[in-house]
DNA sequence: CTCCTTGCAAAGCCTTTGCACGCTG
DNA sequence: CAGCGTGCAAAGGCTTTGCAAGGAG
């Protein structure tokens, strides 16, 4: 069963309704790249139906988040990035200069994971760590940082 | 020499000039907590003096962050804080629910650092790194996160 | 004296909300 | 058929920008 079904009987358990724009944002969601904002997943809505609202997105979205189907975090330009469950825990480098996304493995993030539960009783939420600094390329440019 | 004085030297070698508000502004930000959001430094500047703006507020810390001298990141809540490069590498550790920020030592990532930079060729910025997830009050009382 | 900075106000961008209609269960 | 969910449009919060006046170098 694939994990849009997952999420709608998730739903329907907690006693919300299932909806054709709900089915259809769930879906795009899980078959997407794992975390896209809003905006994305309206616009790839907008190619099969007019029959949907950028509201609606985002208020189904946060219905996600509430629910534990889905996370939501800030991307590196200060958007909200929705994401599955389904989307592994891994590490996103993201480039200050160029913005480019890197993603990790997630191996070197998991001693990581039980050290601060241990140390800090802190369930840390590995699916997501986003991490900022320079890519290969741009640290050869990087004295060039200062024209503004 | 407080580090006031080498931003303000940094400024000014890289042909910004120097005014009051300026000075300000860098001060309440090294004196700060090392984070700061822009309405944060504008508030408390208002303390000392009215002859500040907001716009320049925000205008300065997105110059010192051209320059090199201070980052930019999102906060929990999706505004941005600022921080000089005198805040030292560290994890925030923020509660989901409660929104609650511990500050975990930073010697759980320095080793990461050097294994995204021998992989990746990534220059990891490790001074604000933040990882969501449930304090420890928060998770004894996870069960209840459904009543949206 | 030049032109970089500032203050003010307005615009911009993303996200949230109020309200009446429509559809799910 | 009751009441949740939707669309629409407007509001909201934070950040950015245009422009003329002011101040640094």
């Amino acid at each position: 069963m694939s994990y849009c079904h997952t999420c709608i009987n998730a739903l329907r358990q907690l006693g919300h309704r299932i909806t054709p724009q709900r089915e259809m944002i769930i879906e795009t969601l899980v078959h997407g790249e794992g975390h896209m904002t809003a905006e994305e997943i309206f616009t790839q809505l907008q190619g099969r139906t007019h029959a949907i609202n950028l509201a609606t997105v985002y208020r189904t979205l946060d219905l996600l988040v509430a629910c534990g189907l889905a996370t939501r975090t800030n991307a590196w330009d200060g958007k909200m990035v929705y994401a599955t469950m389904l989307h592994g825990p891994h590490i996103h480098l993201v480039c200050r200069r160029c913005g480019k996304v890197i993603d990790a493995e997630h191996q070197y993030i998991t001693s990581l994971g039980k050290q601060l539960q241990t140390t800090y009783n802190f369930t840390a939420e590995l699916q997501h760590i986003t991490i900022f600094g320079l890519c290969g390329d741009c640290q050869l440019n990087h004295l060039d940082s200062q024209e503004v």
